[in-house]
RNA sequence: GGCCCGUUGGUGAAGUGGUUCAACACACAUGCCUUUCACGCAUGCAUUCAUGGGUUCAAAUCCCGUACGGGUCACCA
């Protein structure tokens, strides 16, 4: 029996036909240089912070190069599929404002010339190489069951010798077509293997594009290519698939990397040429001192929602990632702030070539600059988007006093050194919640007084205040001489300098008083410029709050 | 167990044989500035690059061993 007809006992109606997939997926036309890129999850849940670190720098390798980024699907294992999952990868790209060129767009459409983008609609595609191979001689067909293989492994494991269907244990490997025939039309079941030609004693060189040049052992593994039920491993799904695909630059998790022996034979075996692969590490995470990757499960920051939730915004996120990517990438950010993401070329050679360790509180300083500089307006549009999603009741409110919140949101804002104070959109309302009438008064207050607490001196001094030095109308100068002129009448220093002078000579300073007209405002020994404060609630606001404070005390 | 990768301060890290090589950033600490906070400014924070040996006039940088960490060895990706 012939190759042939052995591949058309096994697959009789499959057509090993290649060239017509040939035509189907051209070459693609496009500039020198450009790089083609994909993301391929499993279509198991949510994208995991790891996952999105690896579109992030395939889009952004495609971006910089005028190539293609596009999304696969990898749904070759039916018994972990997770309903609309689909949905949710394409959401939380999109929340990240990662936009694919072509590939899947929901559980049903896609988009692009490449495709189907969905593994499990390929099926006839990776059954036409797989036929084609056993033509060429390069793959048969293997009975063993699990309790077998299993066997082998523990024998394996026993005699301390390599595990793995290779060599002298690749019983399938050795039978005769006779026997081969003998056995299909029994009945037996079947997957499909590769018949390796390498030797695990020869070694080759390997180039990764961040790992650098290594030296492994060539591959010797008959590995399963087409799997009982039709669809193929990974292994096999990636070469058809990146070479039909015409993927320049697979970028992938660094747990792959010790495949690539392997995968670089398919690719040969085929006389295809291999794209050029880029092995990113895990993103760790410390806890108790023990470094471990980031897990979905374990930790909440692992999940990309997380971001949203917190509303930290996209851009920053971003921001982050690309130092993590590119470890020259902060310094240059440093000194071209005016400048965006895209104005930096990412570089495969500055990747750190191992895993780093997610620091969320980096991350937050990233955000708490990035909103820093941005306008108030903007500043506006992130908390309304944030809160309308998180926060009904703040997000009624910014809705009608659009015009107010925006100039809460502005004070010591948009000035070369604007002030930090949000890490993130969900910190907002608790740094601010005092502005606005309706959360001031329905919150029960806890009043921060400090060095001047008594109860009659407070009285006096809002009282006083009220009568005599506050004017709505007063310059911050104006406004700041009245509360000197305040101070002295109690028996404060004017000046801090004089009561550090002479403390004997004073009460206290003017910082004292400006802190019981601050607190009674707003609850906080902590905030914004005080004048700024004042001139943003109004006079009605201020009488009210400071009147409401004496009766109730 | 086999094979592969990695190890620079609390963290992210720069640096691949010698001209300040231990940058820069985050965090932390102290001080200054300031009506509070934040901002800003100043200063401090690894005599040492996991560890033991070797090569060299010279090593974080090259070589070998050890330890520790990670990955992989499925009809999972």
């Amino acid at each position: 029996m012939t190759n042939k007809e052995l591949a058309d006992l096994l697959l009789p109606n499959v057509d090993s036909d290649l060239s017509k997939y040939e035509e189907k997926y051209p070459e693609r036309n496009l500039k020198e240089g450009a790089i083609v890129t994909r993301f391929a999850p499993s279509p198991t849940g949510f994208v995991h912070m790891g996952s999105l670190f690896q579109s992030f720098i395939s889009r952004k390798v495609a971006n910089d190069t005028e190539g293609i980024f596009f999304l696969r699907v990898e749904d070759t294992d039916q018994k972990r599929l997770v309903e609309n999952s689909v949905k949710g990868i394409v959401l939380d790209l999109k929340n990240f404002n990662i936009e694919i060129d072509e590939g899947m767009l929901s559980e049903e459409e896609e988009k692009g010339a490449y495709g189907p983008y969905m593994q499990s609609l390929r099926k006839d595609i990776y059954q036409s190489y797989v036929k084609y191979l056993i033509e060429q001689g390069k793959a048969y067909p293997c009975f063993c069951t699990a309790e077998e293989i299993e066997d082998t492994r523990l024998l394996q494991e026993k005699k301390k010798q390599r595990i793995g269907y290779y060599g002298r244990f690749a019983k399938c490997r050795k039978l005769t077509p006779d026997q081969i025939k003998e056995k299909v039309e029994k009945g037996e079941p079947y997957i499909i293997r590769f018949k390796s030609y390498g030797d695990f004693e020869r070694r080759i060189k390997v180039n990764d594009l961040i790992k650098g040049n290594l030296e492994v052992p060539e591959n010797d593994l008959d590995i399963v290519i087409l799997k009982s039920d039709g669809l193929p491993t990974y292994h096999f799904a990636h070469l058809v698939d990146d070479h039909l695909m015409r993927t320049t630059h697979v970028i992938r998790g660094d747990e792959w990397l010790s495949s690539l022996p392997l995968h670089i034979q398919l690719f040969e075996s085929m006389g295809y040429k291999p794209p050029k692969y880029a092995h990113i590490s895990p993103i760790m995470k410390e806890e108790n001192g023990v470094k471990r990757k980031l897990s979905k499960r374990k930790d909440p920051e692992a999940a990309v929602s997380y971001y949203h939730e917190k509303g930290i915004p996209v851009e920053a996120v971003k921001l982050y990632l690309m130092t993590l990517a590119n470890t020259n990438f902060e310094q240059w950010y440093d000194c071209n702030k005016d400048k965006s993401l895209e104005d930096f070329t990412f570089d495969f050679k500055k990747m750190s070539s191992s895993g780093g360790l997610f620091d969320v509180e980096k991350l937050f300083n990233i955000s708490r600059n990035y909103i820093s500089r941005l306008k108030a307006s903007e500043v506006y549009e992130g908390t309304v988007n944030w809160a309308k999603d998180y926060d009904s009741e703040f997000y009624e409110i910014l809705k009608s006093h659009k015009d107010y919140a925006t100039s809460v949101f502005n004070i010591e804002r948009e000035q070369k050194k604007p002030r930090k104070d949000y890490g993130c959109y969900s910190e907002i309302k608790e740094q601010t919640w005092y502005m606005f009438k309706e959360l001031f008064d329905k919150e029960e207050k806890d009043y921060a007084f400090q060095t001047i607490s008594d109860k009659e001196e407070i009285k006096n001094i809002l009282t006083a205040y009220m009568e005599k030095y506050y004017n709505e109308n007063d310059t911050k100068e104006e406004w700041f001489d009245h509360m000197k002129d305040l101070a002295h009448e109690f028996g404060y220093a004017k000046e801090v300098k004089e009561y550090k002078e002479n403390p004997d000579n004073y009460k206290g300073h003017i910082g004292d008083i400006s802190l019981v007209l601050r607190i009674v405002l707003t609850t906080k020994s902590m905030t914004p410029d005080l004048y700024d404060i004042m001139h943003i609630l109004g006079k009605d606001t201020i009488l009210e709050r400071y009147q409401n404070w004496i009766k109730e005390n």
